[in-house]
DNA sequence: CGATTGAGTTCTGTATACAGAAGCCTGTAT
DNA sequence: ATACAGGCTTCTGTATACAGAACTCAATCG
C-alpha cells in the first residue's frame, strides 16, 4: 500500500505548469512553423509582450533553445534564430541515418509479438494514407512508425537524440520536402519483417538503405546554388 | 585593408564573458568532479552566493544544464544533480559506440596525409604514456586521439553529440574506471592504418569492436547489485 | 560629396523585490 | 506515545529596475 502511494505521488495530478516551459514550446513552435525566419533577431521585450509574460521566463526559454540548437545567443546582442547551412543539414542527415540504423537493430532484438502487431497496424495506416493521397496523414504515419520503432528499441538516450536530430531535419526540409511514396512503405514492410524475425543485422541494413534513400531524396530537392553563404 | 580589419574584428580581443557561461562551466565542473553528488538539491541562492553573483545567471545556467542532461529541474522544487541509472549508463555506451563508429568511417574517407601523420603522433604519445605508467597522461592521450578522429571526420553535428555523450560516460565511470592498457592502443594502431588506407568499412569495424571492448571493460568494473533502484 | 566621429537610443546583462507554493516543525488531541 | 493539523520558514517563480554595451543616425570635417 505504501509503495502504491509513493508511486502515485510521483505522478502529481496538477502540474504547476512553469511559464518557461510554455514559452519554450511557443517559441519552438514559432521557429519550426516558419513564423520566425532563420537569422531573425529575437528581441526579448517583444517576445515577452507578445506572449504576455515578463522577460525573465523568455530568457530562460532562450537558454534552453540555444542548447537545443534552435537559436544562437550572441553575447550582448541577444538571440537569433539559427540559420542552418547546407553542410549542417547534410551532417544532420548522416547522423540521423546511423542513429536510426542502431534503433532498428535494437528494435529487432527487443520486439515482442504485440510490438510487431502494432508495427503492422502503423504500416497499414501509412499505406492507406498513401492510397488516399492524404499528405498530412502520410507524414504523421511515417513519424509514428519510426517513433514506435525507437520506443521498441528501448534506449531512452537514443530516443532523445533521434528526436532532436529528427526535428531539426524536418524543420530544415519542410519548405521543400514532399514525403516519399510507395517505395518507402515497401521498405518499411521489409523492415518490419526483419524486426519480426529478430534479425538485427538485416533490420539495421534495411533501415540504413532506407534512410540513405530518404537522404538522397531530400538532397535532390534542394534548391541549387545557395552555396554562397 | 578593410577586409583585414573586418577579419580582425571577427576575433574580438576581449570577450564580454557573459556570467551565465562562467556559471555554467563552474557548475558543470563541480558536477563532473564529484563535488556535487547525484541527487543533491541545488539551492539557487547558495550557488549564487558561493559564486559571487545573483540568482539570475545561476538560473540561466541551470536551464542549460537541464537541457544538457546534467541536472533535473523539478517544477517548484528547483534543481537536482542528475542521478544516472545503470540502464542509462549502458544506453550511453551503446549510443557512443555507433557514433564513434560513424566517426571512424568518415575519418577514413576524409583523412589527408597530414591528418594521418598527426594521428601517429597522438598514438605515439599514448604508447609512451602507457610505458611510463602515467595514468593522467594516458587518459588525455586517449581523449585527444578520439577527438582528433572526430575532427577529421568533419561532421560538426556528430562531434557535438559525441562530446556530450562522451562527457556523460566519463562522468559516470570516472569513480571506477581505470584506462584500458596495451590492447586498446594496439587497436588504435590498426584503426589508424585503416584510416590511412581510406578503408571506411574496416575503420568503422575496428572502432566498433574497440568501443565494444571498452564497454565490456567498464561494465565488468561496475559494483554488482545496485540493481534494486 | 563622402567619410568619420559623436551623441542618443535601444537592447541586453545583472541585480533586487515580491508573491505563491512546498516542506518542516511544533503543538494538540486522541 | 502517536498521529494529525496548523502555522512558519524556506525556496522557487515571476516581475520590475537599473547599469552598461552595441547599434543608429545625424552633424561636421576633409
Amino acid at each position: 500500500m505504501r509503495e502504491a502511494l509513493t508511486a502515485a505521488a510521483s505522478r502529481r495530478v496538477t502540474r504547476p505548469a512553469p511559464l518557461r516551459q510554455a514559452v519554450y514550446d511557443a517559441l519552438a513552435e514559432l521557429i519550426i512553423s516558419g513564423s520566425l525566419t532563420p537569422g531573425q533577431h529575437l528581441v526579448e521585450a517583444e517576445l515577452a509582450e507578445h506572449l504576455g509574460v515578463s522577460r525573465q521566463p523568455v530568457r530562460e526559454a532562450l537558454q534552453r533553445l540555444q542548447t537545443a540548437g534552435w537559436v544562437d545567443l550572441r553575447p550582448a546582442q541577444g538571440a537569433f534564430v539559427h540559420s542552418p547551412t547546407e553542410d549542417e543539414a547534410a551532417q544532420l542527415l548522416g547522423v540521423r541515418a546511423v542513429l536510426e540504423t542502431y534503433s532498428a537493430q535494437l528494435a529487432a532484438q527487443n520486439a515482442e509479438p504485440e510490438d510487431v502487431e502494432r508495427l503492422w497496424e502503423l504500416q497499414q495506416d501509412g499505406v492507406e494514407a498513401l492510397a488516399e493521397g492524404d499528405v498530412k496523414r502520410l507524414v504523421a504515419a511515417n513519424t509514428a512508425l519510426h517513433d514506435f520503432i525507437t520506443s521498441v528499441a528501448g534506449n531512452a538516450v537514443l530516443a532523445e537524440l533521434i528526436g532532436q536530430v529528427g526535428q531539426k531535419v524536418r524543420w530544415y526540409y519542410t519548405p521543400i520536402a514532399k514525403p516519399r511514396g510507395k517505395e518507402a512503405w515497401n521498405e518499411h514492410s521489409r523492415l518490419i519483417e526483419a524486426i519480426a524475425k529478430g534479425d538485427a543485422d538485416r533490420a539495421g541494413e534495411i533501415m540504413r538503405s532506407h534512410t540513405e534513400r530518404t537522404t538522397d531524396f531530400y538532397r535532390r530537392q534542394l534548391p541549387a546554388g545557395t552555396s554562397q553563404d
